[in-house]
DNA sequence: CCGCCTCGAGTTCT
DNA sequence: CTCGAGGCGG
């Protein structure tokens, strides 16, 4: 028999547990802190290990998760948990307002608008005001029982605290919030643990831990908007009020919700969310719309599982998840050997994705993914594909971590991983894969801008043979070039002319195409302009070199490594002997112009200038463009669509320029200089 | 020696 | 766009 002064105290703390829970988590309004509650919940605690007979089912202790369960019994819904069918764009929700006013007979009909949780479904049951049990949707009949795990939930309240309800189920979304997420991962980062891949698939995986003590620690939370099978006295007759019923009873609801007279009304709340959903602090992937009315609700009824009276607004998918069917490696042209995924084809964003780069083996096994894993995958910036990580819930069975070949994918040779160093290398100069590479990079864009000359025809002239090293493109004819498949004399004439032009591109694009490690076009730019010609830069020492500003020793280390090399020597006199120009105008004066001393950084898509166009013009103006936006930027230019490059500028208080800004700068600087 | 700034290298899809 | 790493100023 418990003690009654301690059957007192047990139950004084819980009512006060409780409130407090309530407070913090629905009212948003704490009167006591972390640490009073702690305190009080520890008294608890010590009161009911001291005689577990205090304990009960719905006393605040049981948060804390109790141990391991063998497996997770079934949890069958009496009402089934509906899935909702799918709107992509405004006129599927007209369509979907249509059809409800037609079968309704109506003329006009209010909705309740949600937003979409990315998160689990879960149906929680009460009998009397006792939280009794909770699942999983699983396929809507029946899921999971995972009472213990949603125990562990805060804003889930053990004891509802309005009166009159015999029976309820509550139906909601079990989410991740965004900065608990981040903590998490902060947390498992120190610990060298590897990083969760996103707050969906981490809750999912919390929610299905054996041990509710681990669910417990993952800070789990909760959003009602539904209600299953009831038994009550009062209940309400919309969405709307059934919303503020449940807030009644204790539980959180998303105070995003809104009433929608019209349906032009709900595609505006559409709208407004597809653009704010990220300042929000938990992931949302639409919106649900609903018929606010409860009694017009049961009058449409459902036709086949998806319920007629509701729809779901999906935004388009910026992440998705698939299978890794093979991690496959590219030799780059300085040798390094790039893994790469290769996916199960999958949409996002409206593109259909299949491959996805994977940067190097170190990242790889940080983020712990293995050929055959689910992956999940997003566009980065909205735009190039990459694998965030495995999610480790799919995965089944041993998969062996991943590991770099030792010899070179492409000719077979040692592969040098140089310890503390990220990547590996092919350590064959002749590889034929580093020739092809070489070749392409000297033909494109930012180097010698040979036109006509891409990845195909670049890989072809090597793979046959008609080019081994740079200078040979400089000795090709038309008969030779007529050998390869599809090249007929009309093109075989225009690659020829091409070539020919781009023997006067100058010292600095000829440096940067030849590929010197660590020389790429900013590098290139600034011994050309120190040195003048490729003589007077391969006489140069490592200590001449490095008097150059920005030059170091490494980088000395490497273009006079490079000059040494016979083959490299043997380049430039072929290159001389086609009549390439080898020189570059000496670096002129210090820059003058509007934008002297100026750096500026471009982002997203100017409306009437290309980035080469602007970057040209800056230049003239004596400005520099780099890629990256710092404290020293003097202004960031942004276009449509611009990118992070934008958010950081605002983060460090930069300037920011439209076109318009840009050229009246420019403009400026013109009529100065003109007077 | 650390932290910031830049640059280099590799990258996807239509 | 991303990450890694070289250069250099404090």
């Amino acid at each position: 028999m418990p003690v009654p002064r301690a059957a007192e105290r047990a139950a004084a703390l819980r009512a006060q547990l409780d409130d407090a829970n309530y407070r913090y988590h629905v009212l948003d309004d704490p009167q006591i802190s972390d640490a009073e509650y702690d305190a009080l919940l520890r008294e608890l605690i010590d009161l009911e290990t001291a005689d577990p007979a205090l304990r009960t089912p719905d006393s605040p202790t049981m948060r804390v998760g109790a141990a391991p369960t063998g497996a997770f019994a079934p949890y069958p819904h009496v009402k089934p948990m509906l899935s909702l069918g799918n709107a992509f764009d405004g006129d599927e929700l007209r369509a979907f307002d249509e059809r409800v006013r037609k079968l309704s007979g109506r003329t006009d009909v209010a909705y309740t608008c949600e937003l979409k949780i990315d998160g689990l479904a879960i149906s929680l049951r009460y009998d009397g005001a006792a939280f009794t049990g909770g699942g999983t949707r699983g396929d809507g009949s029946a899921g999971e029982d995972v009472t213990e795990n949603l125990r562990t939930i805060r804003s889930i309240p053990l004891r509802l605290r309005g009166a009159g309800v015999r029976h309820i189920d509550v139906r909601g979304e079990v989410y991740f919030r965004r900065s608990d997420f981040d903590a998490l991962n902060a947390r498992r980062e120190a610990a060298g643990l590897p990083l969760f891949a996103n707050p969906r698939n981490t809750a999912a995986g919390a929610l299905r831990q054996l041990d509710a003590r681990m669910t417990a620690e993952r800070r789990l939370s909760f959003f009602a908007y539904a209600v299953g099978e009831v038994d009550a006295d009062a209940f309400p007759t919309t969405q709307f009020e059934l919303l503020a019923f449940l807030r009644e009873q204790g539980f959180v609801t998303n105070p995003h919700v809104a009433r929608a007279a019209t349906i032009d009304d709900v595609i505006a709340y559409v709208e407004r969310w597809s653009v704010e959903r990220d300042t929000l602090d938990y992931e949302i992937d639409g919106v649900v719309v609903k018929v606010d009315e409860l009694a017009l609700q049961e009058q449409l009824g459902s036709a086949g599982k998806d319920p007629r009276w509701a729809i779901a607004y999906k935004f388009r998918a910026r992440e998705a998840t698939t299978r890794l069917l093979q991690i496959g490696i590219n030799v780059g042209r300085t040798g390094t050997l790039n893994p790469f995924a290769v996916l199960e084809p999958v949409q996002i964003g409206g593109v259909t994705v299949k491959l996805a780069s994977l940067h190097n083996e170190d990242d790889i096994r940080r983020k712990d993914i293995r050929e055959g894993d689910v992956v999940l995958v997003r566009r980065a910036g909205d735009v190039i594909p990459e694998v965030v990580g495995p999610v480790l819930s799919e995965r089944r069975g041993d998969l062996p971590v991943f590991a770099l070949p030792t010899h070179c994918p492409v000719c077979g040779s040692d592969v040098d991983h140089p310890e503390g160093e990220a990547m590996a290398r092919c350590t064959n100069a002749t590889c034929p894969a580093q020739r092809r590479e070489r070749v392409r990079h000297f033909c494109s864009r930012g180097a010698m801008d040979i036109e006509g000359v891409g990845d195909v025809l670049a890989f072809a002239l090597v793979d046959h043979g008609l080019v081994d090293d740079v200078s040979d493109l400089y000795h090709l004819d038309a008969a030779k070039l007529l050998t390869l498949p599809r090249m007929g004399e009309k093109t075989v004439a225009s690659v020829l002319a091409n070539i020919e032009t781009s023997k006067t591109r100058g010292l600095a694009r000829l440096l940067f195409g030849l590929g010197i490690r660590m020389v790429g076009s900013q590098n290139a730019a600034i011994l050309a302009g120190d040195y003048g010609s490729i003589d007077a830069l391969a006489a140069a020492t490592v200590e001449d070199l490095i008097r150059s500003d920005g030059i170091g020793e490494q980088i000395a280390a490497s273009v006079a490594l490079f000059f040494q090399q016979p083959p490299n020597r043997a380049v430039v006199e072929r290159l001389r002997a086609a009549g390439v120009d080898l020189t570059a105008p000496k670096r002129e004066r210090a820059p003058v112009g509007p934008l002297a001393g100026k750096s500026l950084v471009l982002t997203g898509t100017l409306p009437s200038l290309t980035r080469e166009e602007a970057t040209a013009l800056i230049v003239e103006a004596g400005g520099k463009v780099t890629s990256a936006v710092s404290k020293k930027t003097s202004y960031v230019v942004a276009g449509d669509e611009a990118g992070t490059k934008l958010t950081k500028a605002q983060e460090l208080g930069v300037a920011i320029l439209d076109e318009g800004g840009l050229r009246s700068l420019l403009a400026a600087g013109a009529a100065e200089s003109s007077v």
